[in-house]
DNA sequence: CGGCATCGTTTAATATCCTAGACACCCCGG
DNA sequence: CCGGGGTGTCTAGGATATTAAACGATGCCG
């Protein structure tokens, strides 16, 4: 019931403090047209939703990816131990009791020798993060790299990866995955 | 050039091997309306390319988001400065020029006495991070907390939030958000 | 109370989309 | 050479979206 056309349109607008007629001033549409979408009386054309979601603004892409009105939950969010890792890995995931969520965001601490594994790891979505302490090896699609303090990784899960600590102190990395991968 | 209905449509059915034709049938529409709508002869409404990509099958959100002939490539990122903020706000965006990526990664800096600025943000989509050194006030949608490093928060980007560093020492971020709001 | 502003809803006419069906093309097998 | 099966394109007419303008409801001020 939330997930179709008019009650997103009416949820970004109320959101963002406009009447129908002032959007529909700012978008170049007449009001009646946005009532008549909001009731889901019509399902407007592409090009007719572009010009009405550029008077918010707003990209399509936005507008069909965002949450609507569900359940938008604050949070000041704990972080949740996840598991694992041959001994020395530790993951803690931000607002892991979240489901549907479109973000992983993730703590994890490579104590020396700590390792994701001799197996490659690959799935969809991308990745990235930045090290915040320590140093780590990291192994993307073949390339091989150690990355220290302040340095940062992005790449599409796809390709095979593995992160290793070689080093003698611990390592610490934020990073995060869409879609989620935890 | 690539950004609208007509090229992502034909990019979308022919990567998954799809005549006109046969996405007609499996979409229940017909296949004229599929060649008028790839030659952006016609806007098609939101329902008519719902149902059209049903056939595929994809979501409009996935539909809108992805990108067109995308070359998702490997990287240990560099982190760019991306600007702004009034005095003292920071922000290094990971892998800034890649366009089209699903996340935007962000290290953020906050001087003593930075701000993201009085009026609240709002935007589409998720974000989250985790507070790696100092301390930040933060409030979202009226609620306000202070966190210290290895605190971490989650929400949902529309609703209205500000950051401040109302202490002595400077404070660090890490934080991501999907889809990416720079 | 009346007057004036705003709001969202509705209606008749017009513009646009969408369908059904024909058309032109190409390739392969008779 | 003439079918048959595939492709994408185009056109006429019925279905639907969109406009322009009117309507009723609310609130505020004199």
């Amino acid at each position: 019931m939330a997930n179709d056309v008019s009650s997103r349109l009416k949820a970004v607008r109320q959101l963002h403090g406009l009447s129908q007629r002032e959007l529909a001033k700012r978008a170049g549409v007449t009001n009646g047209m946005i009532s008549l979408i909001e009731h889901g009386r019509v399902s407007p054309s592409v090009a007719s939703l572009r010009k009405v979601l550029d008077g918010i603004p707003m990209s399509l892409a936005e507008f069909f990816t965002m949450e609507p009105g569900g359940t938008p939950q604050v949070f000041f969010a704990a972080t949740e131990l996840v598991e694992l890792g041959e001994g020395g890995l530790s993951l803690r995931l931000v607002a892991a009791h979240r489901p549907g969520r479109r973000l992983a965001i993730l703590r994890e601490t490579y104590e020396p020798g700590a390792d994701t594994g001799s197996e490659m790891l690959s799935h969809a979505g991308e990745e990235g993060g930045v090290v915040v302490a320590g140093r780590v090896e990291v192994t993307i699609a073949g390339q091989t790299r150690v990355l220290g303090p302040g340095d940062a990784y992005y790449f599409a899960s796809t390709m095979p990866h593995r992160f290793r600590n070689r080093g003698r102190e611990r390592c610490e990395i934020i990073s995060a995955s869409s879609p989620p991968s935890l």
